[in-house]
DNA sequence: ACAATAATTTAGAATAGTCTAAAATTAGAT
DNA sequence: ATCTAATTTTAGACTATTCTAAATTATTGT
């Protein structure tokens, strides 16, 4: 139950987690390009987590693979940390919401279970991360969320924003300037097939157009408007 | 002048600066069990760190090593970072004193300059540890110091107590139970020659009789009762 | 169906850090 | 001065993680 975890593997484990909610399997070339090392390596890191005494994958040779129970334990205690950290990082080191990525992202591999608690409780045992995503409870259980990519929606549409990526400092402070961060609402006045631009109007905000690079790092929920409910 | 050091390397580095305290080169031996690695490990290392291109050690064989000036320099970095990490987590995460220190031997090697940099801030740019060491500044500058070791002082003097060792939390508790922490204030009242113990009496507390493996932990700094001091 | 192309896996090698066992050197004690 | 014991260094090896180049397997467009 307790293996130590070298950060080289947590780090695989949270980025096989990421790409995981969308396919089913993840593959060779997914993981090379996060993680920047090549496809050669992750072959040989999807092998060794396979065959380890509790595996922490499960791999199909030439197809990929998926976390077995253990692993996406680990991948979600991983997460836990590093969402704890920056809004740790935002709370009382006062960082801006671009800056407290890569801080995690280092802090994340050496904290203590009792560093984490104390983190947690400084915070008020926050459910939410500050770029929205949400973090695991303490037993490691994820919810279970209704959102999709702010891509996929079309005029007449509004949503609240949900959650952004967190892993480009550019964008996110591209973001913040346009006010289009967690719980702003807005509504899809446009779309431009060609280059899948949206045109987007933001609540108490000026109007926006976005390419699909911007809208497919953020997650929406999508608001009701008793429009075609049922039908 | 920044490399990236491994928390390996920067482990090393530490050792040595709080070994050259005292003794002027040191040994292959001494490092081995600080580190509990074998010798042999040691000799590789020294051989890396003293051929790297700028050094890090100055090597003789068979005599030991000491830290040339960019050593020194990586060593009292990690050094700040310990100790301002210490006062944060006891400010801050509610640690106690004797918890905080294997936390901080982790951290100490992945916080960025920023992050240390905020530390500070937040702490009023402290210049004392928890224990009663020095934090070295800023720019990595160590003040000089007219401590000795408790052990030393005999029946008949006094002394303030500066700082403790802050490896071994057991003693970290027990010491705290006596009053024994820094700033506090004893008299020497006897002294066996044959087990080195020390009976002293602290201000405002008890008696206690300490073993030389307990006085040799303490740092003081001798009170001047205007006794014998120009002769 | 089948060759061209893309993706994945294997093979062989490098680096950092560690170990044990053997060899060399120094220090201590007669 | 010499022998013994302790310390240090060398030699050879192992693990984790990565790489490049070559071999293998899948995909896909005609
Ligand atoms: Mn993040
Ligand atoms: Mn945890
Ligand atoms: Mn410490
Ligand atoms: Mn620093």
């Amino acid at each position: 139950m307790e293996r130590r975890l070298s950060d080289t593997v947590e780090n695989y484990l949270k980025v096989i987690y990421d790409l995981s909610s969308d396919n089913q399997r993840v593959g060779t070339g997914q993981i090379a390009e996060m993680l920047n090392v090549s496809p050669a390596s992750v072959t040989d890191m999807f092998q060794r987590l396979a065959s380890e005494d509790p595996p922490l994958l499960n791999y199909v040779k030439r197809q990929g693979v998926a976390l077995t129970e253990d692993g996406k334990k680990a991948a979600l205690e991983t997460i836990r940390h590093h969402r704890l950290l920056e809004l740790f990082l935002h709370e009382v080191l006062d960082y801006s919401w671009d800056q407290v990525h890569d801080e995690a992202d280092r802090l994340e591999h050496v904290i203590s279970e009792d560093f984490e608690e104390r983190v947690a409780a400084v915070l008020g045992n926050p459910q939410w991360g500050l770029h929205g995503k949400p973090i695991p409870s303490r037993n490691l259980v994820m919810p279970d969320l209704d959102t999709c990519y702010l891509r996929d929606l079309r005029p007449g549409q509004s949503g609240l924003v949900h959650s952004v990526n967190d892993d480009d400092p550019g964008l996110l402070r591209y973001l913040e300037t346009l006010g289009l961060v967690p719980g702003a609402s807005f509504e899809v006045i446009d779309f431009s097939p060609y280059d899948n631009n949206l045109h987007i109007r933001i609540k108490g905000e000026n109007d926006v157009v976005l390419g699909a690079s911007v809208t497919v790092q953020i997650r929406v929920e999508i608001l009701d408007l008793a429009v075609d409910k049922e039908r």
